[in-house]
RNA sequence: GGGCGAAUGGCGGAACUGGUAGACGCAGUGGAUUCAAAAUCCACCGGGAAACCAUAAGGGUUCGAAUCCCUUUUCGCCCA
C-alpha cells in the first residue's frame, strides 16, 4: 500500500479558511455558558515574528483550545503593543513613518501568526497606536488625574548633551548615547508620575490571593514593593546648628539598647552644614563614584565620616551616639538615616569593626548562656531573649519592638511606621511614538486636562524624527492651543506616555474592542474577566504585572465593579534557545550559514573555520536565530508546534535543533499514515478482544494522562503519552490487527485530544475517518478508571530496603498470599536465611519489604 | 553582596503525596527493505562478566531517599 505524504502546504491553508469562514474561534458572551479567559502577552510588532512569540502562542493556544473542548466558552484574543522607541529608531533609518512602519509589520506578523493555526479571535484584534484605543487611555489619564493619582515633580532623565536629548536607559550603552557616543549626563526635568504608592500595601497584601501564579513571580513582586513595618524614631542632636533632630527608620526597634552609632546618607540634609569640610567633601565624591543602586552598594566596602555631631539615646539618659555619614545609607529610602546595631546586622558590624565602635550584644541565643555569648566577626542574627536592655530584658523580639514603639509614642520621640521601596511610577517620555498626555498649560499658568469632547489628542502626521530633542516639542504648530473653556492661549503637554501604560489595561479593551463609549464596558468585563490564564515572559515578572495591578485598581477605583487582580493565573515559560557560532575574527554567524564538510564546521560563504559556542537564547546580535517563517514553509505549522511542546517543561528553557523539528516531523507523518492505513482497512475483518482490551486501556489512559498533564501545564508529558499511545497502537497495526470500525473510533478520540497541539492534522484526519467532523467542535473525552486498572500486578521485595526481586500477582491480592509466596523465592531466601524477620512492611500493590537482622 | 531556584545516561528530560530510577524523544549500534541512498520497519541502547553499583559531592532522618533535613561545589534567574 502506498500512501501519500500529508501536504501541510495545502491542508494547513485549507483548515485557516475553514476556521475563518466559520469563525471557529469567534468569542461571543454568553452568560448560560461558563467562560474562560486564555491571553498571552500581546507582541511588539518588530517586524517579523521569532520562535519565542511561536512558543508562548503556542503553549496559550494548547489552554485556549483544550478548553474550548472542554466546553468552556473561550477568550483568546490577540493585540499589538504598537507605540515604542524602535518605531522612531526605524523610522530614522528608513526614512518611514513610524505609523506606516508599525502597521506594515503588523500585517506580516499578523499573517505569520495566522499561519500557525492559532485559535484566536481576530475580530478582537486591537492595537494601541491605534487613536480608537489611545483615546480611552487619554480618558483614563484623566480620570486618574481627577482622582488625584496623578502629579507632577522634577526628576532625573539621561541626558545626551550632543544630540540634546533624553534617553531610554536603553538607549545609554557604557554610560554613553548609542548615537551621539556623549557623555551622558543626568539632568532634572519637571514629569508626571502616577500613585502607585497609594496601592503599596494592597499591592502586596493581595499577592497572597494569587494562587495560580508562580511563588517565584509573587516573590519578586513583593522584593519590588519592599514592604518593612518598624518605626521612627527621633534622635535628639547636639552640636548641630539649624537641625536639632535626627529622624532614623529601623526595622528593629528592639535593638534600640545595642545602638552604637547612627548613620546617615550623604545627600542627608544635616550634611548641608558641613559641606565646607574639606574632607567631608573627598569622602562624598568617593561615594558618588561606587554609584547608588542597591547593588553596587552591596558590593563596596562600608566606608563612613565621622562628624562632629552627637546623638541623644531616648531611653538612656546622658548617653551619646556618634553621628557617621556612611556611604551604604540611602537618601531615598526610609529617612536616609539609620542607627547601627553592630551586635546583630552584619553590615552594622563590619562598619563598628572597622571604626573601632562598640558591640552591645542585646538579643541572646536560646543555647547560650549570657556569660559565653560573644559577638566578634558574626552578627547574631537570629530570635532570641532581649539582654542588656532595661526595661526590655527577658522579652522576646516581637515583644520588644511593641514596646518600643508604644514608649517612643508616648514620649513623642517617634511611632510604628511602614514603609515600601516602592516609587511612584514615572510616565512621562519626551518621544513622539507615544499616547499623547491630555494635559494643557494655560497661559495663565493654571494647568488643565483636556475635555472629553475633543479626545482623542491626536498625534501629528509630520514629524521631523531626525532633529534631536522631543520631536512634538519641535512641531512648528501642534502643541499651540487655546483653552476651550476660556479661548486663552495654551501649549500641549509635549511629553507621550510611557508604553507600559498602554499595556496595563488591553486585556480589559479585549473584552469590550469594539466599544466607542468607553474604554471596556462593566458587563462585558463583569463576564469576561479576571484573565484566567495569563501566558508570558519572565522578564515582565515586575513591571508590566504590578503596573497592571495598580492600574486596574485605579481605573476601576469607586466603580460598580472593583478590578482588583485582573490575571486569576500567570505562567511564565523558558525561552528558546539555540548553539552559537563565531569565526576566527570573532563575527557572530547564522545558523542557516553553517555547513558539514570533513568534520569541519565551515561558513558556507566565505569557506572559513567556524566555531561552535554554548546554546544562548536566541538574539539577533548573536545571530543564533532560526526564522520560524522558513521553518514553517518546510515543515508544516504542527510539526513545529509540536517541537515547542515537546522534551522541554514550558517553564524552562527549550533547545532549537535540526534533528528536534524533522523528528516532530516525522511523527506528524506518522499519524498520517496510521490515520490513512485505518481508513483503508477491510471493514469485514474484527480483532480480538485482548487486542482491543489492550487498545481501550491505552485509549483510557492517554485520555486521563494527557488531562492531567495539561491542567498541570506538564505539556512535555502529555507529548510523550502520545508516542505512547502511537506506539501501541502502530505495533498493533503492524501485527495486522484489523477492524477498521473500532479502530476509526478509537483513533478520533486520540485527534480529540491532539487537537490542542496539532489542529491541523488532527482536523484533517477526523474529518476523513468521520466526513464533516470538525475536531474543535468535539467534545473532550472522559476516561473509564474501570478500563485502566490492571489486573496483574507486579510487587516488588525488598530485603532491607534493597531490592532483591519481583512477583506478579492479581490486584489487591490478600497480603498474607503475597509474603507467603516471597518467602519461597530463592534470592529472597538467601537473603533472609539465617537471619531474623523483624518487621515485614506491606504498600498495597506496590511492595513488600523484610527487615532483618 | 543579598534573595530565589536548579543539578538525573552521550543529549533534552520522566518518576503521583518518600515505595521497581532512567518513561518518551534525540543521537548512536545492529538488522530488514533498496542497485544504492533517503524514508520506513524490527531489535539493542547508564556502568559492570556477574554479584551488584549508580540521580553534582559529603553527611543525616527513615524499613525504604532523585524526592525530606544539614554542609560543600557548580550553574541559572532576580535585585539591574
Amino acid at each position: 500500500m502506498n500512501i501519500e505524504k500529508f501536504n501541510h502546504l495545502v491542508i494547513d491553508k485549507k483548515w485557516h479558511k475553514i476556521w475563518d469562514q466559520k469563525k471557529t474561534f469567534k468569542a461571543t458572551k454568553d452568560k448560560n455558558k461558563k467562560k474562560y479567559y486564555c491571553l498571552e502577552m500581546f507582541p511588539y510588532p518588530s517586524g517579523k515574528i521569532h520562535m519565542g512569540h511561536v512558543r508562548n502562542y503556542t503553549l496559550g493556544d494548547v489552554i485556549a483550545n483544550y478548553k474550548r473542548l472542554k466546553g468552556f466558552n473561550v477568550l483568546h484574543p490577540m493585540g499589538w503593543d504598537s507605540f515604542g522607541m524602535p518605531a522612531e529608531n526605524a523610522a530614522i533609518q528608513n526614512n518611514l513613518h513610524p505609523s506606516s512602519w508599525t502597521n506594515q509589520n503588523i500585517r506580516t506578523m499578523k499573517n505569520q501568526l495566522k499561519s500557525l493555526g492559532f485559535s484566536i479571535d481576530w475580530e478582537r484584534e486591537i492595537s494601541t497606536c491605534d487613536e480608537k484605543y489611545y483615546k480611552h487611555q487619554q480618558r483614563y489619564f484623566i480620570d486618574l488625574f481627577n482622582k488625584g493619582l496623578v502629579y507632577k515633580k522634577k526628576s532625573l532623565v539621561n541626558w545626551d548633551p550632543i544630540d540634546n536629548t533624553v534617553l531610554a536607559n536603553e538607549q545609554v550603552i557604557d554610560g554613553k548615547g548609542w548615537r551621539s557616543g556623549a557623555d551622558v549626563v543626568q539632568k532634572e526635568l519637571s514629569q508626571w508620575f502616577f500613585k502607585i504608592t497609594n496601592f503599596s500595601e494592597d499591592l502586596d497584601a493581595s499577592l497572597s490571593e494569587l494562587k495560580s501564579w508562580p511563588e517565584k513571580v509573587k516573590l519578586m513582586q513583593k522584593n519590588w514593593i519592599g514592604k518593612s513595618t518598624g518605626c521612627e524614631i527621633i534622635f535628639k542632636i547636639k552640636n548641630s546648628k539649624s537641625e536639632n533632630q535626627l529622624k532614623v527608620f529601623t526595622t528593629r526597634p528592639d535593638t534600640i539598647f545595642g545602638a552604637t552609632f547612627i548613620a546617615i546618607a550623604v545627600d542627608h540634609p544635616l550634611c548641608k552644614e558641613i559641606v565646607k569640610d574639606e574632607a567631608f567633601q573627598k569622602f562624598k565624591d568617593d561615594c558618588y563614584k561606587t554609584g547608588n543602586t542597591e547593588e553596587s552598594l552591596a558590593k563596596t566596602e562600608k566606608i563612613g565620616y565621622k562628624t562632629n555631631f552627637e546623638a541623644e539615646h531616648p531611653f538612656i539618659k546622658d548617653k551619646k551616639i556618634p553621628v557617621y555619614v556612611a556611604n551604604f545609607v540611602l537618601m531615598e529610602y526610609g529617612t536616609g538615616a539609620i542607627f547601627g546595631c553592630p551586635g546583630h546586622d552584619q553590615r552594622d558590624l563590619d562598619f563598628a569593626n572597622k571604626y573601632n565602635l562598640a558591640v552591645i550584644p542585646v538579643i541572646l541565643p536560646k543555647d547560650k548562656t549570657q556569660k559565653e555569648f560573644k559577638v566578634t566577626d558574626e552578627a547574631f542574627v537570629g530570635d532570641g531573649q532581649i539582654i542588656n536592655s532595661d526595661f526590655l530584658n527577658g522579652s522576646k523580639i516581637e515583644e520588644g519592638k511593641i514596646e518600643v514603639i508604644r514608649r517612643l509614642e508616648k514620649m513623642e520621640q517617634g511611632r510604628g511606621q511602614t514603609i515600601f521601596r516602592l516609587r511612584d511610577w514615572g510616565i512621562s517620555r519626551q518621544r513622539y511614538w507615544g499616547c499623547p498626555i491630555p494635559i494643557l498649560y494655560r497661559e495663565d499658568g493654571k494647568i488643565l486636562t483636556v475635555p472629553d469632547s475633543e479626545l482623542p489628542i491626536k498625534l501629528p502626521e509630520d514629524i521631523d524624527l531626525n532633529k534631536p530633542g522631543n520631536p512634538l516639542e519641535n512641531h512648528p504648530t501642534w502643541k499651540f492651543t487655546k483653552c476651550p473653556e476660556t479661548g486663552m492661549k495654551a501649549i500641549r503637554e509635549t511629553d507621550t506616555l510611557d508604553t507600559f501604560v498602554d499595556s496595563s489595561w488591553y486585556f480589559l479593551r479585549f473584552c469590550s474592542h469594539d466599544n466607542k463609549n468607553a474604554g471596556y464596558d462593566l458587563d462585558d468585563v463583569k463576564y469576561w474577566m479576571p484573565v484566567d490564564q495569563y501566558i508570558g515572559g519572565v522578564e515582565h515578572a515586575i513591571l508590566h504585572l504590578l503596573y497592571s495591578r495598580f492600574f486596574s485598581r485605579a481605573i476601576s477605583l469607586g466603580s460598580d465593579y472593583e478590578i482588583k487582580e485582573p490575571f486569576q493565573g500567570l505562567f511564565t515559560q523558558g525561552m528558546v534557545c539555540h548553539k552559537t557560532y563565531k569565526n576566527k575574527k570573532g563575527d557572530w554567524i547564522f545558523p542557516e550559514d553553517i555547513v558539514l564538510e570533513n568534520g569541519k564546521v565551515l561558513d558556507k560563504n566565505s569557506g572559513e573555520e567556524v566555531f561552535e559556542g554554548p546554546s544562548e537564547s536566541m538574539s539577533k546580535s548573536k545571530k543564533n536565530v532560526i526564522d520560524p517563517e522558513t521553518v514553517i514553509k518546510l515543515y508544516g505549522a504542527d510539526s513545529v508546534r509540536w517541537f515547542m511542546l515537546s522534551d522541554s517543561p514550558p517553564e524552562r528553557d527549550i533547545q532549537w535543533s535540526d534533528e528536534g523539528i524533522s523528528g516532530s516531523y516525522k511523527f506528524v507523518q506518522k499519524i498520517w499514515s496510521i490515520s490513512e492505513t485505518i481508513n483503508n482497512l477491510d471493514p469485514k475483518k474484527k480483532m480480538s478482544d485482548e487486542t482491543k482490551n489492550i487498545l481501550d486501556k491505552s485509549i483510557n489512559k492517554l485520555i486521563k494522562d494527557v488531562t492531567l498533564a495539561i491542567e498541570s501545564f506538564h505539556f512535555n508529558v502529555a507529548v510523550a503519552k502520545f508516542y505512547e499511545f502511537i506506539n501501541i497502537l502502530s505495533k498493533i497495526l503492524h501485527d495486522k490487527n484489523e477492524d477498521k470500525i473500532y479502530l476509526q473510533k478509537l483513533f478520533a478520540k486520540f485527534l480529540t485530544l491532539i487537537c490542542p497541539f496539532i489542529p491541523h492534522i488532527a482536523s484533517e484526519c477526523l474529518e476523513k475517518i468521520n466526513t464533516g467532523s470538525i475536531a474543535h467542535d468535539q467534545k473532550w473525552p472522559e476516561h473509564d478508571e474501570k478500563l485502566i486498572k490492571e489486573s496483574k500486578i507486579n510487587i516488588v521485595i525488598q530485603i532491607n530496603g534493597k531490592k532483591r526481586a519481583m512477583i506478579e500477582v492479581k490486584t489487591n491480592e490478600k497480603e498474607e498470599k503475597i509474603i507467603k509466596e516471597c518467602l519461597q523465592i530463592t534470592n529472597v531466601k538467601k537473603f533472609i536465611d539465617d537471619k531474623v524477620i523483624l518487621k515485614k512492611i506491606y504498600i498495597k500493590n506496590k511492595l513488600v519489604n523484610f527487615v532483618v537482622k
